[in-house]
DNA sequence: CACTTTGCTCTG
DNA sequence: AGAGCAAAGTGA
């Protein structure tokens, strides 16, 4: 291997481009793309990644590489012109992209800490200070200090900055780098085997000595821990063992495993005629390398078996393949089918993971060890080197968009990464978003059909309700009408599970004040709490700010508030007084908030240990439980009426999604759809599990109003703590946009800025919001254009404002 | 004038 | 991002 003196480097700062290190020699043999390596930068120590060698240093004095951090590369050196692309399109820096790409708890940085001198801790009995100066030495006096960081946010004193210099000047503090170490590690584990000596008969050995090596020469090697359980006192001894030469303790790198019990092997199915046909169709097409696929298959039409096929065959061809699944629940279930196809073949990665355990499964694939990733968004970046195909399931998925940060769409992104990879991507879903099916309509994408079910049965019969109707009966009638009680009723009767869905978890979504009339806001943010029952507490689903049940208003100060609206937990309770007898569980974010309690939950449900669930959109996605045969929607106008160009399409999928939770068993299923607007083309859609019926209604109104598919939006984000500030960097942004449009009379025809406006949810976490949304049917127009704005001085000088870029938007809130 | 506060540059 | 420094404020 080419041994190279210097090294590109990516930060793990915001910086737009990579530095140059040089390599010292004793680092020379280890150094290597896709490694992290512990840098100098500037006065402290940052992480970065190494990009690739150098022969020369250009016009820069190079510092040292100060520590290589991995002993094998993180990602492939192949993988990074992915991460150039991704940071590129998505306007974020490299170093930060790659970060993000990477299992969390990887970083190691110097981070500045204060810390009281003795000279200070004297200083405190001296009269005349200040209670500042008094409260700064006492919370900086430990044995680390504390991080000036910590210190900035926990005293919001403006001129800190200067107290502290002077402080430090007067000897009472002093600061030093303290090296972060990372969060997350290799595990390492000691294993002991037999030893090179042969027993010596003249010494003469304890029993547990005995016990050891006779435990040691039975198993060939064993792992410490393992001996332990067997003989409590095996470290030390041990240790005495391999001292004398009868034992050898090695030390290797272990797996965390976050697998469950194991699944037993599975023998596959004959695939139906159309499976079958989507299958040969992608494996007959191999030749011509990247190719985009639609398969669109009705809820219960067999996607995953197709899935396993085609994984199946990338394995047979030495290459791996990388399948995207929304959410941990769904994956849960995924990796069940992949792991009784597959055996240990396969990793996983999703949020419920620890960082320890998502760190052995990235190891695992960057390594080789396993050839079939199955994971939530963040699974894009899997470290293979050699991908043969991506599966992205449930493609119209939001949970495919990260909202924070990197604001990538991994949906998009397994587009992209198979080009790259020249291989093909398969985008699966029963309700295809508009996007993809427009893109299958222009020709760009390959759409695969499965029209029917497997072994044929029936698609659901969906039945609307009015819920108008009930509007001045009782209150109980207006939640679970009698149409949909009396179903319940008849599918309990039967022995059968039923669902009921709602998209909104809590008691009671609307508290307010019955004296002044307000609602209940949260302190932080400008929405209503939601009251959560369980935990006795108002709650703010954005900010997490809680409130105790027996509070008081915030704003009139009388102890009046009443409990309006409903949420899961609300219907939880109603049915349990309406059906005592049967077994009732909920899922939500709430009940699933333990690890394992989520996959708990599933069980119960597929063993038919409960009767009749309740749920959120959780419980509505992908998932096959053969017993459900009802399901039932509380309010499916829910999403509906949000401020955003796509809350048809996603009211729209979730209807059909959750309706095709019921009739996967031999009993065909029923759905009852409680709605306020029966008559709306979305609402009709849905009953009639129509998607065609709903695009063509959809894309007209999508093109008349120059929306995506037909254009292409970037949604600029502003926010900061000051409400005046954040509005004026709005309108200066909004000029800067402007002016730039107008010099190009090629963009001042075709480009669209629309706003600033306030954001519709104006104040999260006490920080207020501002927007600005950019649309042209060309992406390099809106994009050249953010990209000045990004680097304008007037932007990028206002430090207490963030800049948020949302390339390719999902939600507008 | 002494001392803050703020803006700007630079980091290989 | 964060550190250092120069320039602009601030109050006598």
């Amino acid at each position: 291997m080419t041994q190279w003196p210097f090294m590109d480097v990516a930060v793990t700062l915001p910086m737009p481009h990579s530095f140059v290190y040089a390599v010292p020699d004793y680092l020379s043999d280890t150094c290597r793309p896709g490694m992290r390596v512990l840098v100098p930068f500037g006065k402290r120590r940052v992480t970065g990644y190494i990009l690739k060698g150098r022969k020369d240093s250009g016009d820069y004095t190079a510092k040292k590489i100060l520590d290589v951090l991995d002993d094998h590369p993180l990602f492939p050196e192949n993988e990074i012109p992915f991460f150039r692309w991704v940071a590129d399109y998505y306007m974020h820096p490299l170093g930060e992209t790659i970060k993000t790409a990477l299992p969390t708890g990887l970083e190691r940085r110097d981070v500045a800490h204060v810390r009281t001198t003795e000279q200070g801790r004297m200083a405190l009995d001296t009269p005349g200070l200040s209670p500042v100066e008094s409260r700064i030495l006492t919370l900086a006096d430990t044995r680390q200090g504390i991080s000036r960081k910590q210190l900035f946010n926990t005293m919001d004193s403006p001129s800190l900055r200067s107290l502290l210099k002077k402080m430090q000047d007067s000897g009472w503090l002093s600061v030093t780098a303290v090296l972060k170490k990372e969060a997350a590690s290799a595990r390492l584990e000691k294993f002991i085997s037999p030893g090179e000596k042969p027993p010596d008969p003249a010494k003469k050995l304890s029993l547990k000595r005995q016990q050891i090596l006779s435990i040691v020469a039975e198993k060939k090697e064993i792992s410490l821990t393992a001996l332990r359980s067997q003989v409590p006192t095996a470290p030390r001894l041990v240790k005495l063992l391999a001292q004398d030469g009868r034992v050898t303790i090695t030390q290797r790198r272990v797996c965390r495993d976050p697998f469950g019990d194991p699944v037993e092997p599975d023998i596959p199915p004959e695939l139906t005629s159309e499976q079958a046909n989507a299958v040969n169709t992608v494996l007959n097409h191999l030749d011509q390398g990247f190719v985009p696929y639609l398969l669109a298959g009705v809820t219960g039409s067999g996607k995953t078996e197709i899935y396993l096929r085609l994984a199946a065959d990338a394995v047979a061809r030495g290459k791996s393949a990388l399948v995207l699944v929304p959410e941990i629940a769904l994956i849960s279930q995924t990796e069940r089918r992949f792991r009784a196809r597959f055996g240990e073949q396969i990793a996983v990665i999703h949020s419920m993971l620890s960082q320890g355990e998502r760190l052995d499964q990235w190891h695992n694939i960057a390594t080789g060890k396993v050839s079939i990733v199955i994971g939530a968004r963040s699974a894009i970046f899997a470290p293979f080197d050699n991908i043969g195909i991506i599966i992205v399931d449930e493609e119209h998925d939001g949970s495919y968009k990260q909202e924070n940060g990197l604001r990538y769409n991994a949906r998009d992104l397994a587009v992209v990464r198979a080009r790259m990879c020249d291989c093909p991507v398969v985008l699966g879903s029963a309700t295809p978003s508009v996007q993809i099916a427009h893109n299958v309509r222009t020709g760009r994408f390959q759409q695969l059909d499965l029209h029917h079910r497997v072994n044929d049965r029936p698609l659901p019969q969906i039945t609307l309700v009015d819920l108008k109707k009930y509007n001045d009966a009782p209150p109980m009638d207006r939640i679970i009408t009698p149409e949909l009680a009396k179903a319940i009723r008849t599918c309990l009767e039967a022995g059968n599970q039923a669902l009921i869905f709602l998209n909104r978890r809590g008691f009671a979504s609307f508290p307010a004040c019955s004296a002044c009339h307000q609602p209940l806001q949260c302190r932080h943010c400008d929405i209503t709490m939601t009251l959560h029952l369980s935990a006795h507490v108002y709650k703010c689903h954005l900010c997490g700010f809680c409130l105790p049940e027996s509070t008081a208003c915030p704003s009139c100060g009388k102890k009046a508030v009443k409990n309006f609206g409903f949420g899961t937990e609300k219907i939880e309770t109603l049915l349990k007084t309406m059906f005592p007898d049967a077994r009732l569980a909920r899922m939500d974010q709430d009940s699933t908030a333990r690890k394992g309690s989520a996959l708990a939950l599933l069980k119960s449900i597929r063993n038919r240990t409960v009767d009749l669930i309740v749920g959120t959109q959780m419980l509505a996605k992908g998932h096959d439980f053969p017993a459900i045969t009802l399901v039932g929607v509380i309010c499916a106008d829910l999403s509906m009426n949000l401020p955003d160009f796509r809350a048809g399409e996603r009211t729209f999928q979730l209807l059909a999604q959750v309706a095709g939770r019921a009739g996967r068993g031999d009993v065909p299923g029923t759905v009852i759809m409680q709605t306020y607007n029966p008559d709306h083309f979305t609402i009709e859609a849905a009953r009639r599990q129509d998607v065609t019926a709903f695009y063509n209604r959809e894309i007209p109104f999508r093109k008349a109003l120059k929306y995506p598919p037909f254009t292409r939006m970037i949604l600029v984000k502003l926010s900061g703590p000051e409400k005046e500030a954040v509005e004026q960097a709005a309108l200066q942004a909004a000029a800067i946009l402007l002016q730039l449009k107008d010099a190009t009379p090629e963009m001042a025809q075709t480009v669209d800025i629309l706003g600033p406006i306030e954001a519709p949810i104006p104040r999260i976490s006490s920080r207020f919001r501002w927007q600005l949304l950019i649309k042209s049917p060309s992406f390099h127009q809106i994009s050249v254009l953010v990209q000045a704005l990004q680097n304008h001085p007037d932007i990028t000088r206002r430090r207490t404002i963030s800049l948020g870029i949302d390339v390719d938007p999902y939600s507008l809130m």
